[in-house]
DNA sequence: GCAAGGTC
């Protein structure tokens, strides 16, 4: 018999289903001669300090530098404290089993490096030593999986991608788990202060811009807005310029040649400029995506969003959450109209997918090169009853975006209105000709400021008419917003570097921080640890929060950078290059940030302590590598 | 008591 493991039951059933197998038993499914199978995700990490001897959180401890990793199985947070998962425990028996009895073993894990490391670690863990195939797909149609399996790669061709996956698991147990002790210890001992590869970057950010707008000054300067009069229909304009000093201000004012100065047509038309702005349709949500428009619309938290769209999946409403994909391959694009069509009984959108059914589909979702472990979040086309507000709000925001992502572009008319009077203003007006994809939420412009005109007068050039009104503007500069939610995810997908452009952000995926399924833990573990707080949507830092920020800030475990470096050396020793030497710079790293916290003595109004003693001498390298 | 990663 062969044994098939999946990562996660969805996916153990679906190739069971393929396959014609549907025997269901406790914890798999059996049937023309295989038994497929599935795990949680992780259902072992990496041993905890006291397994290797390391009791309580001492300074003698430290740094803590196994020899050799163990794994335990996962745990979960009871009223007594962190238990072994009984669910977990209860699905390893079942893997063992079946494991015992298998003649061939075929790893049908995501395809990817966490996918590898979650079988490896279980194969491990079980000390098994059967032969076993690698299944690697990237999209879950029948016809995707069963060419995969005429295609089954032989096991080892992945073990350099295991090292890698175990090079990440070790090097942020190192980092984390001492640079997290050693920086409590510091601070006195008696709270959890937090340090890690991903959670501490992003609470830099969160300070560093905090910090920025605490010490923003305001810049005072002055503008001057017109109304022109075109034949009754008054429209605004801005001057071009500003002025720095009020007196400035009120000296060209005073120039402006409105009616009430006696001027009948003071102002001049000196240009015109009408051109129509195509807008292509938006991709298709990913997690994180998804996770910021909710967090826009509603103000779920990204916590909360990922948990409704983890309900409506098990009900089976929607493809697979913790995706990092916003495309589809061709094969899921030619179910795409049957989608359409389940939704022309939908309330709200039941119209424009009746007017989709007819169109021609715009392709810019569809990418099979760019769909890696999982596609974008899809509804199934099953047909949702009795949901509650939240689910229905966002199955709505998954179903919505779908018919956006294939409807056809939008079609605007950017108008620009020069004006001279005594100097010049300019006017600008947006009008929407043809609304194509933002028919479907009927969303007006989500970048549209105050001062634009929605639609502007015909003027001429060269045509002289009355200023009805002017006035004489105080404004002053706005500091950057403070980050929400939201204005995190997206920052945390590119290390808070700006970039508006869609798909130029979607390529900066793999130097991003943490991965679509942790990021909304990463901020919970924040709020946790009380280093950030909720300000109505805001995220703000805390006394906490900013103390530690002030030890680390200039080390490299706050440097979003840090996750880009180890990623290329990772993705080095994936492709065949030696663990050796990456290994040696993270126990070097580890070394020194743990001696470096140690006498940091961070000020939460305890004082530095004594310099530890070092005990780093005798310690032999963790074996990174399980064979 | 602690990381980051995956999922129910």
């Amino acid at each position: 018999m062969k044994v098939i493991i999946a990562e996660k039951p969805s996916v153990g059933r679906e190739l069971a289903k393929v396959f014609g197998a549907n025997t269901r038993k406790d914890g798999y499914i059996e049937g023309k001669g295989y038994s497929f199978t599935w795990a949680f995700g992780h259902l072992l990490q990496l041993a905890p300090p006291q397994e290797y001897g390391y009791y309580g959180w001492r300074r003698t401890n430290l740094p803590m530098l196994p020899q050799k990793f163990k794994l335990s199985i996962r745990k979960v947070k009871t009223k007594d404290g962190f238990v072994e998962d009984p669910g977990v425990r209860k699905q390893l028996d079942i893997i063992q089993k079946l494991f015992d009895e298998a003649s061939e073993i075929i790893v049908a894990t995501d395809a990817g490096r966490e996918g590898e490391l979650i079988f490896r670690y279980i194969y491990s863990y079980l000390k098994c030593k059967k032969p076993f195939k690698r299944l690697w797909i990237s999209s879950q149609t029948d016809e995707a999986i069963k060419d995969g399996f005429r295609n089954l790669k032989p096991g080892s061709e992945y073990d350099t991608l295991f090292s890698s996956a175990h090079c990440r698991s070790v090097s942020d147990w190192l980092v984390g788990m001492n640079a997290t002790q050693a920086l409590s210890l510091s601070a006195g001992g008696k709270d959890v202060l937090s340090l890690g590869r991903v959670q501490t970057p992003t609470l830099a950010m969160i300070c560093a811009r905090y910090l920025e707008i605490k010490n923003f000054v305001p810049k005072i300067y002055y503008q001057i807005a017109i109304q022109v009069d075109k034949d009754g229909q008054v429209f605004k304009a801005i001057s071009a310029d500003s002025f720095d000093t009020k007196e400035a201000g009120e000296e060209v004012f005073a120039k402006v040649r409105d009616v009430a100065s006696g001027f009948a047509a003071g102002a001049q038309i000196v240009d015109v400029e009408a051109k129509p702005r195509k807008e292509p349709p938006p991709l298709l949500h990913d997690l994180s995506s998804l996770q910021q428009e909710a967090n826009k619309k509603y103000g779920y938290t990204a916590d909360q969003t990922l948990g409704l769209l983890q309900n409506l999946y098990e009900s089976k409403l929607v493809t697979y959450p913790r995706t990092g994909s916003r495309y589809i391959g061709d094969d899921v694009f030619a179910t795409v109209p049957q989608l359409i069509s389940s939704l022309l009984e939908h309330p709200a959108f039941g119209k424009q997918a009746g007017n989709l059914q007819e169109a021609k589909l715009t392709k810019r979702s569809v990418n099979a090169k760019k769909v890696t472990d999982h596609h974008a979040v899809l509804i199934t086309g099953v047909k949702p009853t009795h949901l509650s507000k939240d689910h229905q709000a966002v199955y709505d925001l998954v179903a919505g975006r779908m018919l956006e992502a294939f409807h056809q572009e939008c079609i605007k008319e950017i108008t620009k209105i020069t004006v001279e009077s005594e100097i010049l203003f300019t006017a600008n007006g947006t009008v929407i000709r043809s609304a194509g994809w933002r028919s479907v939420f009927n969303d007006t412009e989500d970048d549209k400021k105050d001062e634009d005109n929605t639609a502007l007068p015909k003027v001429k050039k060269g045509e002289e008419l009355p200023l009805a009104d002017k006035a004489l503007l105080e404004k002053q500069t706005k500091p950057k917003a403070m980050y929400n939610e939201a204005s995190l995810l997206k920052a945390l997908e590119t290390c808070g570097k700006d970039i508006e452009d869609e798909e130029l952000r979607d390529a900066m995926k793999d130097s991003g921080l943490g991965t679509p399924a942790t990021r909304a833990a990463i901020i919970e573990t924040l709020l946790t640890r009380e280093y950030i707080i909720r300000e109505k949507r805001n995220l703000v830092p805390t006394a906490k929060g900013l103390a530690v920020y002030e030890v680390v800030k200039d080390k490299q475990i706050a440097q979003a950078e840090l996750t880009g470096q180890w990623e290329k050396r990772l993705e080095e020793i994936r492709s065949g290059a030696s663990v050796q030497e990456f290994k040696a710079e993270i126990l070097d790293y580890t070394r020194n940030i743990t001696q470096e916290l140690l006498v940091a003595g961070i000020s939460l109004g305890q004082k530095p302590e004594q310099k530890a003693n070092s005990n780093a001498t005798d310690l032999v390298e963790p074996e990174i590598n399980s064979k």
